[in-house]
DNA sequence: GCTATATATGTGCAATTGCACACGTTATGC
DNA sequence: GCATAACGTGTGCAATTGCACATATATAGC
């Protein structure tokens, strides 16, 4: 992906293309704006990740990041071999490698973060609070609906979607 | 992806990541109503594109199912391949080549409509159309707001947001 | 008409992904 | 305590992707 192609919306295209395509774009975007410090937005999400919640096991780490957990391993290993963060084995399980993020993944995320905030910043121009809480609310509500377990662990989402508003 | 891995959503996290997660459940359900048809969500939506519009150009549909040229250049191939669609150099412009939908394709969409109208109406349910309609402006206003060249293309997208409402 | 440029597509190659499987580690039932 | 299951992770492999480049065709400027 990754280029401005023209999309053409068509009226009689589903709900859910539009939410795919802005999403896409949405993450073309993000990866422009990372492109000047070598970093995609899976590697910033990932290392973005560490810094809010601290060291992680590579499966909670998929978990968050949502990618597959190969493919977080393997992402892991990319950066541990840039020096971003570390792996190393906990000390209460040792099936599990904790993620830590190290100060060159500090530097390197503070480095980005003016240009991360600039483009969230212009994303969500114009839009009010409301806005925003109306549309993380039905993005709540989609994500309710995919549930096949009714009422799951979403509390999380609508208090996000309530504290944003 | 394609698993149903518990997502924890964290109150901090920003607006898009909300969208952006949401937006890989449902492809990943999407996938998941596709799989036992032997279809990727993708080809399903190339096939959907040429059923509601004809024949079109790989360029069109790289453009329409927003993926990179040589992806759906190879995509088409593949189709092509498994009897769905056909390639034919178009008189007019022999650079072009025409992708047609054949009857084995046309026989595939009939054959996922059912699950693919079910999936959809499964996720939009509980929604009112206002809210909708709702959801989509504000998609509009994201989208709006990543481009660069200020106002472009996107009166298809506002008038499928007002056909929607 | 001829050259320069843009367009539509194909191809080679490296990178990434997902899946199936394997391994070591921990938890559970008895 | 031991067998068995569940868990966290790594690895091999096929499939897919994106990018850089190549080719053929069309268009524009002169």
């Amino acid at each position: 992906m990754s280029n401005s192609m023209t999309q053409k919306i068509q009226d009689q295209d589903p709900p859910e293309y539009h939410l795919s395509l802005v999403t896409q774009q949405i993450r073309d975007m993000m990866n422009a704006a990372l492109k000047s410090h070598d970093l995609k937005l899976v590697e910033w999400r990932t290392m973005q990740c560490l810094a809010d919640e601290g060291a992680l096991s590579v499966c909670d780490l998929s978990n968050r990041v949502v990618v597959e957990r190969t493919a977080t391993g393997r992402l892991v290993d990319r950066m541990v071999a840039r020096g971003f963060v570390s792996k190393e084995q906990a000390p209460s399980d040792r099936r599990i490698s904790r993620v830590c993020l190290q100060d060159a993944g500090r530097q390197k995320l503070d480095a980005c973060d003016t240009r991360i905030k600039e483009a969230r910043a212009r994303l969500f121009a114009g839009l009010s609070q409301r806005e925003i809480t109306q549309f993380l609310n039905t993005l709540l509500v989609l994500q309710r609906n995919m549930d096949p377990s009714g009422s799951n662990d979403l509390d999380h989402l609508q208090a996000a979607a309530r504290a944003n508003g």
